[in-house]
DNA sequence: TTAAAAAGTTCGCTACTCCGAACTAGAGAT
DNA sequence: ATCTCTAGTTCGGAGTAGCGAACTTTTTAA
């Protein structure tokens, strides 16, 4: 069980995607003994760069896993995306917005 | 002369703001010897909490900071005003976006 | 059932964060 | 020129982030 909001929050996140210890250990460049740390052990204080990397691994916002602000989880998903969006090519960024533009039709009528 | 990109655009920040390290140091919860460190040390690792404080007390996004991705700074702004916005009352929201409007108005016309 | 593989847990150690306190530089007043 | 006030800089050390490696538990396969 979670001891902190912070664990519980990486940990909602690691086991709805499926990622082990291990794989998300990996994928924000730290080690899966360090991962359980901070689902498990109170109080987790990691470094900024650990945390960004964390963030960006499982597709949110930092400041929604440190729980700093009232930022809900789907807030946090909107933005990470958003900023991920940003820093698209133009032509990926127009091929995105086409997308869309066919879903919100598909779901309109 | 700030010696990281994360030093840099603290200092740009803090100057801008005109504060000096101390207050900085005060408006984050940390020293203004570790303030001037970051801004001048390389390489800076601080920690999430400190990190997350001090974005809070610039106004931006502790991503923008870190410069991990390529956030630009006026996103930055953007993002942490829209965070902010979203966790204030109804009614104060309501008062904001009749500024807002005001505002667009004169601008216009 | 049970052997093997995968996932989770524990722990000791090293290196680094972060602070306080002392010091230096600069700016203004007299 | 000197005094004072403020801002910036340096540094030693306490405490902890974060790792690897060993261990335990759970899952999978036969």
């Amino acid at each position: 069980m979670a001891q902190n909001t912070f664990g519980a929050r990486i940990k909602a996140l690691r086991t709805e995607k499926k990622l082990t210890l291990d794989q998300l250990g990996e994928l924000s460049g730290t080690s899966k003994s360090y991962i359980w740390e901070l689902e498990n052990k109170a109080p987790p204080r990691p470094s900024a760069e650990k945390l960004s990397e964390i963030a960006k691994a499982l597709g949110v916002t930092a400041d929604y896993l440190i729980g700093s602000d009232d930022t809900t989880r789907k807030e946090a998903e909107d933005i990470a995306f958003f900023r991920q969006y940003s820093g698209l090519p133009d032509e990926t960024r127009k091929h995105l917005r086409d997308m869309a533009d066919s879903l919100a039709k598909m779901t309109k009528k």
